[in-house]
DNA sequence: TTGTATGCGTTATCAC
DNA sequence: GTGATAACGCATACAA
C-alpha cells in the first residue's frame, strides 16, 4: 500500500494525495476528503523511510542514556520524553553501556541517522574531549558537566558538584561530626567522582579538620551493592568515624544496610549522607539527608538551551543550577 | 556525502562501493581496500534511509515500555536490550505514559515503521483485545499475561501471579497472621491486581480466615507514595491486622515508611509484605519479603520465543515461569 | 570482478 | 487546484 494505490483508487495523481496527507493548504476540500476516505479505509500511513530519504529530515533529538540502571537518568529521561513530546521534534532513545564510551556511540548514530540535536543523560566528559568533534549539531550534556570541553555545539547543564558536596560536608560537620569515611567513584575515571571530592576536601580543610586520604576514602561502584561492601571497609580502616559521606544516594543505602547488618543504626550509632535526591531518599527508613538533584530544571533548562541552539543558532553554555540539601533523618547532632 | 562520492574518489563505480560497503565476498581483496581507505577518510556511512527504503528493511524490534518510572520494567528493558544487542536485531525503544493505551500505539508503529516484531514490556492486555488485531508481526508481552487474548502472533511470558500471590498470602498464615490487610491497584483497570487479589483470596479461603472485602481492601497506585497514603487507611479501618499485604514492592516500602511516621516498626508491630523482589527490596531496612520476578527468565524466555516465531514462524504461546518467594524480614512468626 | 541502470515511496518543482 | 516527473541514496539484476 502506497501513495500510488491511493492515487489510483481515488483518482486523483500522487502528487496531490502526498499534498493531501501532509495538509497543504492548496488542496480543494471535496478533494481533501474524497482522499482521505480512502486513506482511511486502508489506515494508509506514509512510509517514513521515503519520507525521511527525500525529506533529508532531521527532526529527531537522539537521547543518548549511559546505562539503563539508574534510577536517576531515568528520572531525567521520563522528563526530557516529556518535553519532546511536546515538541515539533521526536525523540530517539538510545542506551548505551555503562562502561562505553558514548561519545563514540553518538559519532556513528551521527552519520547514520542525522539527528538534529544529542541529549546525552549522565556521561563521562572526558570520553568527548576525542571523539565529539566531529557532531557538528547542538547538543547539551544533562547532569554532567562539560565546560571543559571546547566544542562549539556542545553545552551542558548541570549542578555544582563541588559546591553541593561542600555544603553536604559542611552539613555534617556542623553537626559536630569531625572524624568522616567517604565512599565514593572512581577518582581516576569519573570526573563528576572528583568534584564531589574536592567539595568534601574544601569543607574539611576550610574546618581545620583531619582526614586520610589514604584510608578515608573507600572506592565503590554506584550501586547498592557498591555501597554495602564498602561501608564495613569503612569502620574498620577508621577508628571512631562517626559520619559516612556517600556520592549517591543508591551508595547510602546499600551502605545502610551494611550497617544495620553490623547491628549499627543510622542515624543512632553513625549518620550517612547521600547524593542525588532521588524518591528513594524520601521513603526509605531512615529518611537519607541527601543533595536534591533539581530534574525539572535541569531538564528544562537544558531543553531550553538545546532549542535555542537549534532554531536560533544560540551558542552553547555552560549552565550550573543550584541544589537544595535535604537534612532527611540520617544525620545525628553530636 | 554518498556513495556516489565515494566511488569518484576511488575510481570504482557505485555498484563496487556498494558491495564492499555490505561485505560481498565477490569483491576483490584489492579493491576493498582501495575503496575502504576513502570510506574511512571521510568517517562514511551509509544513509540508512536510503537503505531501509530499497531493502524493505525488517530487522527492527520495537519495545514498548509502558512507563519509564517502573524500577521493575527498566530491569526488564536492560535485559532485553542486551539480548537484542546480541542478535542481528535492532531495538528501537518506545515509551508510553503510564495511562496511555500501548496496544494503539504500537498499531501507528507498526505502519509507520514496519517493524519486524514487538516486545511489550507490562502493560494491560485489556488493551489488546481492541487494537491488536491488525498487528501482523510476532509479539510478546513480558510480565504480563495474555492468555486470554486469541491472537496468533501475540505471545506472553509471565509469572503466574494467582499462584504467587497465593504462596505470598499462605507465607503470611503459616506465620499465624490471620487478620491481614491488603494494599492492590485498581481492581476495575488491571488484570495484573485482579489475579493477585484472587491468589490472596484463595489463600484466605483455604485457611478458612476471614478477610472484609470492604474494608480489609485499598486501592493505591503502584509507587511509594501510593503505599504510603494507604497504610494509615488500612489500620484505620481493620482494627487489630498484624500484617498488610502488598502488591508491589514499592507499595511495601512507601507503606513501611509511613508505618514508621506512626511510631510503628516492621515487623515487629506489624508484618509488611511485597511483590516483584526489585534490588531496593534486598537492601531496604528491614528486607522485604517479597516474590522474586525472575527477570532473566523472563526476558530469556520471551525472547527465544520471539525469534522463533520470527524465524521458524513457530506459534504464539504462553508461558508461565515460577517465582520465587523471598522471605525477608519483613514478616514476624506470631 | 566490476560497471550500468532501475526502482524502492515520497516530496517538490514545474507545467497546465 | 491538480497532474506529471525528477530527484533523494541505495541495492541489485543484468551486462560487460
Amino acid at each position: 500500500m502506497t501513495i500510488k494505490d491511493i492515487a489510483k483508487e481515488s483518482g486523483f495523481a500522487v502528487g496531490t494525495v502526498s499534498r493531501v496527507m501532509n495538509n497543504h493548504p492548496d488542496v480543494s476540500e471535496q478533494t481533501r476528503e474524497k482522499v482521505m476516505k480512502v486513506v482511511n479505509k486502508y489506515g494508509f500511513v506514509l512510509n517514513v523511510n521515503a519520507k525521511r530519504l527525500k525529506m533529508q529530515e532531521r527532526k529527531t533529538i537522539v537521547i543518548i542514556v549511559k546505562g539503563t540502571s539508574s534510577i536517576l537518568l531515568n528520572s531525567l529521561l521520563e522528563r526530557v520524553l516529556n518535553k519532546i513530546g511536546s515538541s515539533p521534534y521526536n525523540a530517539s532513545v538510545i542506551f548505551v553501556d555503562e562502561y562505553d564510551n558514548e561519545a563514540a556511540k553518538a559519532k556513528t548514530i551521527y552519520y547514520e541517522e542525522k539527528p538534529i540535536a544529542f541529549i546525552f543523560l549522565g556521561g563521562s566528559p572526558d570520553w568527548y574531549k576525542d571523539d565529539f568533534g566531529v557532531i557538528a549539531v547542538p547538543s547539551v550534556i544533562i547532569s554532567s558537566q562539560a565546560d571543559n570541553i571546547e566544542s562549539e555545539n556542545l553545552s551542558s547543564v548541570s549542578t555544582d558538584d563541588v559546591a553541593s558536596s561542600k555544603a553536604m560536608a559542611e552539613l555534617l560537620i556542623k553537626s559536630g561530626h569531625t572524624k568522616i569515611g567517604v565512599i565514593g567513584g572512581d577518582l581516576k575515571t569519573s570526573e563528576m567522582t572528583r568534584k564531589r571530592y574536592k567539595g568534601f576536601l574544601q569543607a574539611i580543610e576550610e574546618a581545620g579538620l583531619d582526614f586520610d586520604e589514604g584510608r578515608g576514602y573507600i572506592t565503590a561502584k554506584y550501586s547498592m551493592e557498591g555501597g554495602f561492601n564498602a561501608a564495613e571497609k569503612i569502620l574498620r580502616y577508621n577508628e571512631g568515624v562517626t559520619a559516612i559521606f556517600t556520592m549517591a544516594d543508591v551508595v547510602a543505602m546499600g551502605a545502610i544496610r551494611k550497617l544495620a547488618d553490623m547491628g549499627l543504626s543510622v542515624p543512632r550509632d553513625i549518620s550517612v549522607t547521600g547524593y542525588d535526591g532521588l524518591i528513594t531518599s524520601e521513603y526509605s527508613c531512615p529518611r537519607l539527608a541527601t543533595v536534591q538533584q533539581p530534574l525539572d530544571d535541569l531538564v528544562e533548562k537544558g531543553f531550553a538551551l538545546l532549542t535555542s541552539c537549534i532554531e536560533k543558532k544560540g551558542r552553547a553554555e555552560h549552565i550550573l543550577v543550584p541544589c537544595n540539601i535535604t537534612k532527611g533523618e540520617s544525620i545525628k547532632t553530636i
